[in-house]
DNA sequence: AGAAAATTGATTGACGTACCTCAAAACTCC
DNA sequence: GGAGTTTTGAGGTACGTCAATCAATTTTCT
């Protein structure tokens, strides 16, 4: 009584072992009729391959790249570290991850790199990049040749990726707007909205969300324009300063980006900790010092281990050919105050 | 170049595969010496045992089972259902799930229903029952008849359980705290608190991180003493029903246990949703429709795909051996708006 | 009808491991 | 040093699937 096997089939069929293979394995040599009549009998005796068996037999090894842009933020760090993290128990499961790195904003240097990994034979492919028409057209071309795509952390929507592992940045924004209104508490006064860059695809997504929020909420709000980072800690450690000389009544700050570490900086050097509500995005090591100093009031993240274990079974099963679980796919938007940091 | 199998542990350590074999299986009939040579072509070598295939020669099926408390409440239907989803996908993965229902506090019948469990030949257990000697002595007698067991939801530290699935409920309540004193912005007034028995472990425990937090950092606020729900809608309801009557100034109400709908009952009829902030436990469809409808303001949850997820993997690396991979298993305190509504 | 082509069956050997048997070899102990 | 015991080796079968070969059968076409 236990699972059905291709002998059960087989038999059911009534064919042979070896016009089941074929069927199954979608070799040629199969008229329609028995084809079918193999189909019939997978459904009635509710078969289902054994993955397990079947890769052993086949010898199968599941290559998979993370293409990350270059950088030294945290989150990047993190990321990385996640991947080799995740590769390590996936050896078992006949899964091998790499990471490449590409630069930018330098389109050439991305498809040099891309076209490396495919003539390394490359099963599924992460990739976190800016939305455009380059990597578009890339993903494109994977996709042509059959390899599976998942776009990382930052959407593609037009792009013909597979899936999207990563959260809802507009929800992201809104969230941080719920709880930036909430905690002021009714106070009157201006919120500072950092950014890495008013270009990139998920900056103005949360961006959106979060106006959205302030204006249909909290009226004694008011969002000031946004202030570029560009990623780096200095620069956007100047940039707020600037706009803290040049504004006043600053309650808030909602920090968009990756660049929390400036913001922490001008806080801690202001003293202002106590003055303004302090919001940022993805909970890296500088992150949990500063919830803890309590130099940031809310970190909103999304788990680096999720990202890439999610994505890891996303591209698995589309290599398979099986469907995945939406609900078990889902990356959560994480909201971490110095009480629940994990 | 490929990963080593026990061929190459066999040449490497100078002797056949039945005496690999021996070692990896401990079976007798080994010199310590020779087993020692084994070890260390395996060390060597660094071979990892092929989990899939062996399982696969051996015909390998595990049986886990989750005992749970019988009831009624949306977390334990929501808990039941994760069950069933988790076990059609690991189907695949040679994995059994049984789910069995003990009654609360029926000592005896737990202990009937778990005896007819382990005639069954069951591999690990995921429990979920409050502390009590009973259910100790319980895990105590699986764990020696070689069954690996892990708590759900509500730990039994004094229990040799393998591991502890769940979240920290002081965290949590510490979580409930802050999030309590931030809404309210400095507000003076008097918080209620339901739970839904003063004898609850997980309910003693959030309790106590949430009465930390706010005699700590919310002078503004006082606490009164917990009210009791038992679970039941209509009794969450009145208790409530009766304190506000008793209580003026009541600007916070904190639903430490599951049972939301009585406490989102009150507010509504009460039209108190604008003038009390309201914080609950457990994401149900119920409590899902209170965010939205602004009856609550937060609800602090715990994923219960991931509970069972994490439980069946701590259960699978238990049987095989294994360790686990302790960032993977740690379960989060979620937040949740209506803004993240997941 | 006969030849050519397409389809199907029967069989075999992997993959990496478990588990079993039987015989050979190596150790005890007196 | 011989009997007894323990340890080791060699070999086979199985798990569920893939992949390939070769022969046998059926279909299609002329």
């Amino acid at each position: 009584m236990g699972k059905p096997t291709v002998h059960d089939i087989a038999e059911e069929a009534g064919v042979s072992l070896a016009t089941v293979d074929r069927v199954l394995n979608e070799r040629p040599g199969v008229r329609t009729m028995t084809a079918q009549r193999v189909h019939s009998a997978i459904d009635k005796l509710g078969y289902v391959r054994d993955v397990h068996a079947a890769n052993l037999a086949r010898g199968r090894q599941y290559r998979f790249a993370f293409v990350l842009p270059e950088g030294q933020s945290q989150f990047l760090k993190a990321l990385r570290e996640a991947i080799d993290e995740a590769g390590v128990g996936l050896r078992l499961e006949r899964v091998a991850l790499d990471t490449i790195e590409v630069p930018l904003n330098d389109s050439v240097g991305m498809i040099r790199g891309l076209e490396a990994l495919q003539d390394q034979g490359i099963d599924g492919l992460a990739i976190m990049a800016n939305e455009t028409p380059v990597v578009r057209d890339m993903i494109a071309h994977m996709k042509e040749s059959g390899i599976a795509v998942v776009t990382l952390v930052t959407d593609q929507p037009n792009a013909e990726r597979d899936h999207f592992v990563g959260i809802d940045n507009v929800a992201a924004g809104r969230t941080a707007g719920v709880l930036m209104g909430r905690f002021l508490g009714g106070r009157y006064g201006r919120v500072m909205v950092v950014v890495n860059s008013t270009h990139a695809r998920d900056m103005v997504q949360r961006r959106l969300g979060f106006d959205a929020v302030i204006n249909e909420q909290f009226p004694n709000l008011h969002t000031l324009p946004s202030l570029e980072g560009h990623d780096e800690q200095e620069r956007t450690a100047t940039v707020i300063a600037q706009a803290l000389a040049n504004q006043d009544n600053i309650v808030g700050l909602y920090c968009a980006g990756a660049g929390t570490r400036g913001v922490t900086q001008v806080i801690a050097e202001q003293g202002l900790a106590e003055r303004i509500v302090v919001i940022g995005h993805e909970l890296t090591i500088h992150a949990r010092q500063a919830l803890k100093d309590g130099l940031l009031d809310v970190v909103i993240t999304q788990n680096v281990g999720h990202l890439v274990r999610s994505a890891t079974r996303v591209l698995r099963a589309k290599c398979d050919g099986r469907d995945i679980i939406a609900s078990q796919e889902r990356i959560r938007i994480e909201i971490v105050l110095r009480e629940n940091l994990p």
